[in-house]
DNA sequence: AAGCCGGGGTG
DNA sequence: CACCCAGGCTT
């Protein structure tokens, strides 16, 4: 706490003492960085001052100023945890780590930020800058990522918190692991710390803190169709358990590989869609590719040309002003090929 | 306990 | 390319 410094890294929710704007703020900086964040901290507390101003908002407003930051569910739980609020609570902030942890996308960590930096409760926050600092200077060698590492750093951190000021010491130690006990290359010379730290000692820094799960990658094809009758197009929205919920898309079609133009899975999908309209391919563009955590995302999108008017059967299918495309909140990689082709024809 | 959910920055 | 980020939910 002596080391910290709050003008350090200025962020304007340091000092909040709202609940619903740290509350916004915490959501939005889930596995987020700070100036990744911010802009959408910005954007959110402007449209939405109150947390029932969120609250009555339609769910595809708060979808769209979401876009682009990822973690989908964290959007979807927002709203729902600002109508349980407006709704259950009459507006009244929950003003407890307790009745916090009833929030959905709020858990153990957000709990204790919120209820620490306003309500003084001492909660230790347990991060991924706290874990890398305590099993830095304590040399814990317990793997980070299973869930006894959270039994035992939680036990260690909540000794450790200063009683009076909770929440100086949450933010000076989440500080103190972001910017100077970095994940590489740590600044050990100018560390207040380092006489006393283990991995120091032993160096170890390049070691700790040990993560043990390594992920394995799913490779997936999509072909998306993006229709232009006499400047209409054609979405849908993201259902199901698959990722993106909630977000639209272009009608897409998911195979093994890329498949060409004139396969027949893609003849008969867009038979299926046009309902038999005469339609021409004009170009595909392509692939686009993703990461994301667990999938590779290749995408290829096929420009179709309908003479007619389209008769959609789907009530999947939503049929739009090409112009009105910048309305919905689309996956990354279709924002970017819109911004690619300049599809986005007019601003908001 | 393990798997899943995005997008971006860094080395 | 691997790793990480002011994590949480579902199975």
């Amino acid at each position: 706490m002596a080391w910290y410094r709050p003008t350090y890294r200025p962020m304007p929710w340091k000092a909040e003492k709202d609940a619903y704007k740290v509350w916004l703020s915490e959501i939005i900086l889930q596995q987020t960085r700070v100036e990744q964040g911010l802009p959408y901290y910005l954007k959110f507390t402007e449209t939405y001052p109150t947390v029932r101003h969120l609250a009555q908002a339609p769910a595809d407003d708060v979808m769209k100023l979401w876009q682009g930051l990822g973690y989908y569910s964290r959007a979807r739980n927002l709203h729902a945890a600002a109508k349980y609020i407006d709704a259950e609570l009459d507006g009244k902030f929950p003003d407890n780590y307790e009745a916090l942890l009833l929030l959905k996308g709020v858990g153990e960590y957000t709990a204790a930020a919120i209820s620490s930096f306003v309500f003084n409760e001492p909660r230790a926050v347990l991060d991924g800058n706290v874990y890398r600092v305590l099993a830095r200077y304590f040399g814990i060698q317990t793997p980070i990522d299973s869930p006894i590492a959270k039994r035992e750093f939680g036990v260690l951190a909540n000794e450790l918190i200063a009683q009076q000021r909770p929440g100086i010491y949450n933010q000076a130690i989440m500080d103190f692991g972001a910017t100077l006990c970095k994940p590489a290359q740590p600044l050990c010379g100018t560390c207040p710390l380092a006489a006393k730290c283990v991995a120091k000692k032993e160096n170890l820094q390049d070691k700790l803190p040990i993560k043990a799960g390594k992920i394995k990658q799913r490779e997936r094809f999509f072909h998306y169709f993006v229709i232009d009758a006499h400047g209409q197009s054609v979405v849908e929205q993201r259902t199901g358990k698959d990722i993106w919920q909630e977000l639209y898309q272009f009608p897409m079609l998911e195979a093994e590989e890329i498949l060409q133009p004139e396969s027949d899975a893609i003849a008969t999908f867009l038979q299926e869609l046009t309902q038999d309209a005469k339609w021409q391919l004009t170009r595909q563009k392509g692939p686009y590719t993703q990461k994301l955590t667990h999938q590779k995302i290749n995408a290829v999108f096929i420009e179709i040309a309908v003479a007619e008017k389209l008769n959609l059967t789907d009530t999947r299918f939503k049929t739009t002003e090409r112009e009105k495309l910048n309305n919905f909140a689309f996956p990354k990689i279709i924002d970017c090929y819109l911004k690619d082709n300049r599809l986005y024809l007019s601003l908001t």
